[in-house]
DNA sequence: CCTTTACCTCAACTTAACTTGAGGTTTTAG
DNA sequence: CTAAAACCTCAAGTTAAGTTGAGGTAAAGG
């Protein structure tokens, strides 16, 4: 194997994602990979990256279609270098940013409100948040559940 | 129908949930109805609270098993009243707590560590959160780059 | 050389939280 | 009284993000 190129198991093992995930990942091209002699996937070191920014924008709640989205804006045809992470990553901040402040308002008024008589009325954040940065209900915030 | 009984379709708009999820509730024990003449369903008033409280919880990232969980804990044949409704919320709030810091955390260390080098290190908190609030199954072994 | 891993593809299964549809009944409004 | 709207049950479909398994090939080690 060439000094800087991976297969789909040492992938697996460095990014801590299971070689049938990295399959996955593959077939919804977020993720690109060359074959060998004998087709087999062959890696290059910047996909660990990528899969290391997949695991970060999962646990900020982000979808892999949004990932997907996201990724549509680095080099097609060069790895990716810090400036193209950096744009990348300061549009989730931003993102992630809402969603803490969303969860904050929730938190703030939880016990209020579910404690309180106001649970059915109209203005209860708790129970009403129509919220701008929640746009159809507060996207789905996704716990990492064990 | 008897004055302080409701309708699924009343239910339903007044709490911005669709007929068939709260069917799909019921099945899943999360709410309770009786049956007038006809076999429909007829629900008392605090059902609505019950709803309001599911959306809520939901918004936090509280799964319905979790709910459902923590609903089996309200008395079983009386409405529950505001000191159960709070003895519930106050655990939730709990968990909402752990979950905003653990993604401030996440947000803090966003920016610098997708644009920088460190992102595949093992001391990174994006790539490699063993955050207890983020069970995501056993520690992934992340192999410092060779 | 031979055997054990690792890898390949493709299809089907999994869970959560619902939605949709079919086929039939009950209520309500005019 | 009748027609529309609401309701009923039960089965099957939907989406996300993978996992699992079958049947077969490639690579690695002793």
């Amino acid at each position: 194997m060439k000094t800087q190129e991976f297969s789909v198991g040492q992938v697996a093992k460095r990014c801590g994602v299971s070689v049938s995930a990295l399959h996955f990942y593959e077939s919804k091209g977020l993720i690109a990979c060359g074959r060998n002699g004998g087709n087999q996937r062959r890696f290059s070191p910047d996909v660990i990256r990528r899969v290391a920014v997949i695991k970060a924008a999962q646990k900020m709640g982000i979808s892999l279609a949004e990932i997907q989205q996201a990724f549509s804006v680095l080099p097609k045809h060069r790895a990716p270098d810090k400036k193209d992470w950096q744009a990348l990553s300061s549009g989730w901040h931003q993102q992630l940013s809402e969603r803490i402040e969303y969860l904050q308002r929730l938190r703030d008024s939880l016990t209020g409100c579910i404690g309180c008589g106001c649970l059915s009325m109209s203005k209860c954040p708790v129970y009403n948040p129509d919220d701008k940065l929640a746009p159809q209900g507060p996207g789905p915030v996704i716990l990492d559940k064990a």
